[in-house]
DNA sequence: CTAATGACCATTA
DNA sequence: ATAATGGCCATTA
């Protein structure tokens, strides 16, 4: 628990099926509130398996899904299968939205 | 040490 | 509505 990429990955950890958390907030719970940018960074070279670290349950602040290592394409197809509902590219994060 | 690189964000045009 | 812009910050070259 010393890297900055490891506290990440612990947090996401604890995001549930179902459910997404924003870079921003994920940011905030590591208490580095301005660092959303830099946790996409250290998810785009996540070295984790899905199963480990499910950082695609990781949305953009306004709900659109965002980017990921694998392709965008996969990113949605994962969280359908999970019960997200994505539309126009996004979303509702008051209804999928997480908690920390 | 400096510069560049993004799975970001909010604002402005 | 889309596009550009400036800011942000850990990591890497």
């Amino acid at each position: 628990m010393r890297l900055f990429s490891e506290k990440v990955h612990l947090i996401i950890r604890n995001i549930p099926r179902g459910r997404v958390a924003t870079y921003r907030e994920v940011a905030r719970a590591i208490g580095r509130p301005r660092a959303a940018r830099a946790v996409g960074n250290a998810l785009n070279r996540n070295p984790y398996s899905s199963k480990r670290v499910p950082c695609h349950r990781v949305v953009r602040s306004d709900g659109l899904v965002g980017g990921y290592a694998k392709g965008v394409k996969a990113k949605i197809k994962m969280l359908e299968e999970e019960g997200i509902e994505i539309r126009r590219g996004g979303v509702n994060l008051n209804k999928f939205g997480f908690k920390f």
